[in-house]
DNA sequence: ACAACAGTTGAACAACTGTTCAACTATAGG
DNA sequence: CCTATAGTTGAACAGTTGTTCAACTGTTGT
């Protein structure tokens, strides 16, 4: 994933009323490497596929045949999505037979989710 | 912003004791047009720019000079990330002067960072 | 009125992302 | 062993995204 938060030199004015407050805004930033884990768990949630996917298998394990005939979509597209979702974490699997039972990790995936559509709906 | 679930026909076999599984799913979905709104509010923090301008001004309103700096970025790069982010109304502004002043829009925001940040170090 | 600075904007470009396609692995059943 | 189906994978392609650059608006101070 790409992140260039750069060194750069400022080029407007820094009024010294002003050192402070960047001071200040300093002080609010985490570490960069926080700040881009952060971006990244995000981005896997900024897209309708993966939580098409984190929608369907709420509450109910489902193969990637079924995920995939749910959402109208081939199972190429949803194996590729639920690879990005394996890798963060927010899903697990279980093989029986032929097929690959997708579930959701754990109950933080529908807080984050529930808070995201509080947002949302207030507006 | 690109959005393509799309009507696909199913290519694998729906064996009778999937379909139950598929009825299931669907019925946790949502509308396809609020699964938009909510992947598009996602994309919003999946950009290590824009959550650093949240941090930034996290209880402290800046002008975008100053946030620049605070960044490391050209102002130009952050007033197009501030143009996201008001658009989603995550922050708001008054002008003073030739400043102009961002701040977070409410507390919803900071919650949502939050959550996310409980999940990122627990794993 | 003019110069200087804060901020915004649109076009252009490079980098990234998601879907498709084809090829592949693996398991079940005859 | 052979075939059919479930699932994964890599390459390729089109669409999208973020930064840069240059040009622009608007406000302050002289």
């Amino acid at each position: 994933m790409n992140h260039n938060l750069q060194e750069h030199l400022p080029e407007c004015e820094a009024h010294e009323e002003h050192a402070e407050l960047i001071e200040k805004g300093r002080a609010h930033l985490p570490e960069l490497t926080e700040l881009y884990d952060l971006s990244d768990f995000f981005k896997v949630f900024g897209d309708s596929t993966r939580l098409g996917i984190l929608f369907a298998i709420d509450g109910t394990p489902m193969c990637v045949c079924d995920i995939a005939q749910t959402l109208g979509m081939t199972k190429s597209a949803v194996s590729h999505q639920l690879k990005v979702l394996r890798q963060n974490r927010l899903v697990k699997y279980s093989k029986v037979g032929k097929n690959v039972f997708y579930e959701l990790s754990d109950d933080h995936v529908r807080d984050i989710i529930e808070k995201a559509l509080e947002h949302i709906e207030e507006n």
